[in-house]
DNA sequence: CAATATATCCTGTCATTACAGGTCATGCCA
DNA sequence: TGGCATGACCTGTAATGACAGGATATATTG
């Protein structure tokens, strides 16, 4: 029953570990110990599947939920590897400061409102460094969090990668994860800039908030780790759902409150 | 190709959209509209093969996706269910305390150090409203963000309670998600404090910091809907990792840093 | 009537097979 | 020698079948 290769054959389970909890408990004790390195390719899951005498099936379950961990990537055609560890922490706290304020940890969910090929705008083209009305595409998703739209985001990408994304599962996947990992670009620098403003009509729907109400406006700029800017993002946050923020702050350490 | 319950029959995607995400993206959108209400059971996944014209494997692999965001959870011998939205909000910022500052949304894992049973320390038997020596189940992980142990948390839970989580695949899963969605315990209020002090020689080990850095230390007792407590722990936190929090704060809002 | 046994339904797990489509190196051909 | 076709390899998707084990209602038995 055991796999012989994973655990000591003395070893034996009283109540019998599934075949996949057990691959994956093997390859994730060998990532996180360094055995397979970062960017390091896996046995491809035919292989896996004769190494450990079960069913291909039985491997991509294994796999499928490491890819979830956030351990491996896989791209098809190619095989599977091991991901690359905070190779985008800083990114991570950008998007910390977003997600730290609205991410509560449960049913995370992107609706994607519009993707489309545009002619990039003054604003859009100037971050992005093209021509104004040079191509680009603009994914317009409303983030979710426990089924009420808490953010709208509309995201600006160079035409090629914007072309690519179409193949990708938005509304689970995570954008910087899939240009990281599935795109192979890797991530650097990103800008901010900060303000207030009032929902419009088209964010009051979104948002399911009345026109005139408070909105936090986020607009940023993404690097390539070459400095080559990639992707350029206004995101528009319901101001009411700030106030989880505040609570937690007060009680965490010594921030002030800010009036809300 | 397409599955006529489901997209209208004009429309027949360019590039073919695989069947389960289909399905997914028909029970997502069923559910957050409203017309599967929470706790509402879902048809069974032979039922769904069935009315989809589907393999059982392209029904479960939605399912799983769906699971994975929250929607819905399952109970073996029983069925599929509509998850409640919002329920433990409140308790969410609690645990955003802890996830807001950590979670940058990568590579969340932890490592069950131990799992057994104990007589209730006089601390603990106080906080869970229990005999002192009463058995007690005690429940020992670090959370590892990005492969870096980040906190190590001590959970004491009731013994029968504490028991049936050693089924649970508590390296990926939430607790406060498997009691209230395997175990059916609707959560309530969360009571919480928080000091700091020093990594002794167990801490140090675990965290990878050197005995003696500086530890946040957070005490949580959760109870259930009815006010009964239920889960009583320790958490301790990395004092370097608080660090990104007080970075995110100061590009939000005008929180103070704080001496790290 | 109560306790037990049984049948049934459901999810969990796993094997086998098959084909599509992306990737990439090899080798053929112009 | 450069460009293209081919094939090997890999992941993605999907069907079919099977059995285990939990949950539950029904039937059987003491």
């Amino acid at each position: 029953m055991g796999i012989s290769l994973m655990t000591d054959p003395l070893i034996i389970p009283l109540s019998p570990v599934p075949l996949y909890t057990q691959i994956k408990d093997f390859l994730r004790q060998r990532i996180l110990e360094g055995s397979y390195r970062p960017h390091q390719q896996l046995p491809s899951e035919s292989e896996m599947s004769a190494i450990f005498k079960v069913s291909r099936i039985t491997v991509r379950q294994a796999l499928s939920d490491l890819q979830n961990e956030g351990l491996i990537f896989r791209i098809p055609g190619k095989g599977t590897f091991v991901a690359k560890p905070k190779v985008f922490q800083h990114l991570a706290q950008l998007e910390g400061f977003a997600e730290a304020m609205l991410r509560m940890g449960y049913e995370i969910y992107n609706k994607v409102v519009s993707h489309k090929s545009m002619p990039a705008s003054p604003a859009v083209a100037h971050g992005l460094k093209l021509e104004v009305d040079t191509p680009v595409t603009e994914i317009k998703r409303v983030r979710h969090l426990n089924r009420e739209p808490l953010s709208l985001e509309i995201t600006y990408l160079p035409e090629d990668v914007g072309e690519r994304l179409r193949n990708i599962d938005l509304p689970t996947r995570d954008i910087f994860l899939v240009l990281e990992n599935d795109f192979g670009i890797a991530l650097g620098r990103a800008d901010l800039q900060i303000d207030a403003m009032l929902a419009d009509e088209e964010l009051a729907r979104q948002l399911s908030v009345e026109a005139g109400s408070a909105i936090l406006r986020m607009e940023r700029l993404t690097h390539t780790a070459s400095g080559k800017p990639l992707d350029f993002e206004y995101l528009y946050f319901r101001g009411d759902a700030f106030q989880y923020r505040l609570q937690i702050s007060r009680q965490g350490a010594d921030a002030p409150g800010r009036a809300g």
